[in-house]
DNA sequence: TTGTAAGCGTTATCAT
DNA sequence: ATGATAACGCTTACAA
């Protein structure tokens, strides 16, 4: 069954005894087509086997019937549900997905835009929270474009998230409840939006109870496992020891955590970890953590719906759409130890 | 910036003061071309800020320079490493890579088959196991392709990955240094190569050592660390327990770990335990998981090498390359209760 | 060394 | 309701 060409719209219209013009009638605007010579042309799509050369089409077009999806880490534990979401809402509108990887490199994102530029897709999705342009990023000219998961720090793009400042604020309050005062704010020192909102979040709790700055210890990491750890080692070399970890992700959370467990701490006994975003691993952690859930597959959907009614009526939304995280309890939180 | 329509090759042409023709040889030919005239065109192009309409391009060639990569699951925890080796060597040949993720969906695994049947992509590379194209699977007209990590199951296609029976062989050879006698091998049900052969390489470790089938407790899951727990729990419920449990991959592992460790007890005074595949939470569990090594960014090279070397003579090679895992040895296995 | 023109597979306009 | 044909942007004989 291995032929050597594609068939081609000539060979449907061949075979149907039509004109091409009419095959392609009989594909895209089936009403203005004679019922008889539908089928036809039908029949002859199934003999041949015949599938529309997007290239040429898009050509055509000006326009393809992909969206580009740009993450700088495929490996990202929040990223697969996200992209399930996008998938779904593309599909169900006649949509394909590309996924594009940048490793956070301003080479590969700068071929991203190439593909871009050539129209090889209609829309672009970005999961980077900053743009990965490099040094273009200021002058690339963009298809529609949104983003998601993160606010795009350098963009002023339409964007569609979890509200960062309201789920830290969650978590926040919770160690405040329990009756922790000292508490540290591990973040993350890159420019994202996403880490200043939780970090704000973080500050706007202890305002509003009034904690003082010498109860507030904020150190940065990157958000990653390896980086939670390394911030403990700082804080306990600097003997700056709080009662509880407010961690800008689950992985500096669940870093926080290795650590304090091979210093022979004990979870929430001894000090009090939370997390955000809820990644997958978290709920296996020992003790459970405690953290922000994402709806990540609600979140990739409206990012999508919202992205597809851009290149409808090519109108820019309103800034951002903000989800509403909640809050999941789990084991890593408990009293301070001095009030036990 | 924002230009209404992209530059085309006519625009340069006008600026530069020569013909279309001339700026294409310039650009991808240019020592047919004299030097002042490159010199022109290449200011144009600077100018106009023309980059190559790729869907023309590719049109015109009827072929693209873009690796279409298909995975089920992108949140795989093998799969961010294995395109890391991928886009790097496609990279160093002017190649991009797009990825396809089709869920285990037929339906989504048939749109990419017609994203490269409209020449789309250059070649494949198949990280599933298993075609996926559903019905269409056998009829299927591929471009260039093959498989990495899994080998194709009804492909016959060329593949790269790890020796499976010698991975698995070395890991049952582990456990029966250790004294183990009466062992479990919790494979996967899914109709995979890469399984079958992990579950030959335990068979053959236990007829070399002359090990009766009343010591081979086999039992499948599917993969996950929720089928390990399972898979668990029914041996349990069963009481057929054996002194090790050597799983198919780490994820079933990590379910069977966290199983007995609810159960309370200890690994590995109580059970050992082995994995496959070395994903990046094997490290980090308590203890940590002996397993084996996948070299994943050695083997997304060498299997686009291979593609790439395949697009350039078309020539297809010999079956399969497979590289020799490395054995991990990690905490997670110890002698048995009885021999202590 | 450079230009002219055909053609890749579509869709859309204009006739019929 | 259908057919001829131009055009989308590009590469490549072939001519000059």
């Amino acid at each position: 069954m291995s032929n050597s060409t594609p068939a081609t719209i000539e060979d449907v219209a061949r075979i149907a005894e039509v004109s091409i013009a009419t095959v392609s009638r009989a594909i895209h605007t089936p009403e203005k087509v004679a019922n008889s010579t539908r089928l036809k042309v039908h029949q002859a799509i199934a003999i041949t086997g015949y599938t529309t050369n997007a290239m040429a089409r898009s050509l055509r077009l000006g326009r393809s019937n992909m969206i580009l999806v740009v993450a700088p880490d495929i490996g990202d534990p929040n990223f697969s549900n996200i992209l399930v979401g996008l998938e779904n809402e593309a599909r169900a509108h006649g949509y394909g997905i590309l996924i594009g990887h940048t490793q956070n490199d301003a080479q590969r994102g700068l071929e991203y835009l190439k593909f871009l530029n050539s129209n090889q897709a209609a829309g672009l999705i970005l999961f980077t929270g900053i743009l990965p342009f490099g040094h273009q990023t200021m002058t690339a000219r963009l298809p529609a474009t949104v983003g998601v998961f993160e606010p795009i720090y350098n963009g002023g793009l339409p964007y569609v998230g979890v509200d960062d400042v309201a789920g830290a604020r969650k978590l926040i309050d919770l160690l405040l409840a329990e009756g922790h005062r000292k508490i540290a704010f591990i973040g993350d020192s890159r420019t994202r939006l996403a880490y200043s909102r939780r970090r704000q979040g973080f500050e706007e709790g202890m305002d509003a109870a009034n904690m003082r700055p010498e109860n507030r210890i904020v150190i940065d990491g990157d958000g990653t496992i390896e980086s939670g750890r390394l911030a403990l080692e700082q804080l306990f070399m600097q003997d700056r020891l709080p009662t509880a970890f407010m961690c800008v992700n689950d992985q500096t959370a669940i870093g926080v955590m290795l650590g304090l467990t091979a210093r022979g701490y004990n979870i929430p006994r001894d000090f009090s970890v939370t997390g955000f975003d809820d990644v997958p691993l978290s709920g296996f952690m020992s003790p459970p953590l405690t953290t922000i859930r994402q709806p990540r597959t609600a979140i990739g959907k409206r990012a999508m719906a919202l992205l597809l009614d851009l290149l409808g009526d090519g109108v820019t939304p309103d800034g951002e759409i903000l989800l509403m995280p909640d809050l999941v309890v789990r084991n890593s939180v408990g009293p301070p130890k001095g009030l036990r």
